[in-house]
DNA sequence: CGGGATCCCGATAGATACTG
DNA sequence: CAGTATCTATCGGGATCCCG
């Protein structure tokens, strides 16, 4: 009895701890911004309204079911509004919503600040491996 | 001839696309922060330096493995410093660097803006959930 | 105490093919 | 044109064991 061994507590703290993180509005967001694409995504659309069809194309290296999903998070989340018009063919436009906008402006921060680092961190790294070598 | 398929052209732009996008600072950066410990490891050592076991208990749900994982990558990003005093037992300090600090602030200008627009996404999520049943 | 090495598993990105 | 459905391969993350 008493079996507690460490694992088995780490795992009931982290029952705790994701549902404390699940909670946590800047935990989500950084799960948003981490998303491989949606960064691409706002950024292609901070240049104006595009079709479908012309974000994969900007972006480029993305399957449609990525880009769609993609899409789907993004506007369900209000970062974008899709629109329907039935023509034939088809054609659907995503935009920005005001709180999209104000997003892009957060990633151009992100940006600024990587921009502005970078060679900081590029330097730390060769040092760091000039010291470690494999 | 010329069985360029779609597929095709989408792995060549990838590689391209690939290369651009690793030789890009804020996807570089997006790629850390993306990290689910990275921004928490941060913001354990913005309260000032700790230990190894010190931030493992504050982050309450790591493995080990994870933690030093997580540890060597900022350590090699010139974010945070590692110490160790060869005592008898070892003991092993973490601190954020300069470059760590300023990247705290970016953190907290992002948890800014998670928690100022929280409530826009929340509505815009039930909003979207009401009018698209599953 | 702090951490490296190894194995393993579930989540998920992506390819492919099909539909309205 | 704008997606959807399915299947598979990969890989991050965790457990476990062991060393300095």
């Amino acid at each position: 009895m008493a079996t507690t061994t460490a694992s088995q507590r780490r795992e009931q703290a982290r029952a705790d701890y994701d549902a404390f993180l699940r909670a946590c509005p800047t935990n989500q967001l950084l799960g948003r911004l981490s998303d491989k694409w949606v960064s691409l995504v706002v950024a292609a659309l901070a240049q104006g309204p595009k079709r479908y069809s012309d974000i994969g194309r900007k972006i480029a290296g993305v399957s449609p079911k990525m880009l769609t999903q993609t899409l789907r998070t993004l506007e369900r989340d209000g970062i974008i509004t899709r629109t329907v018009t039935p023509s034939v063919p088809v054609r659907v436009d995503y935009a920005l919503t005001p709180l999209g906008t104000s997003l892009a402006a957060l990633l151009t921060a992100v940006k600024d600040w990587a921009e502005t680092h970078f060679e900081e961190v590029r330097d730390a790294r060769e040092r760091y491996d000039a010291e470690n070598p494999a």
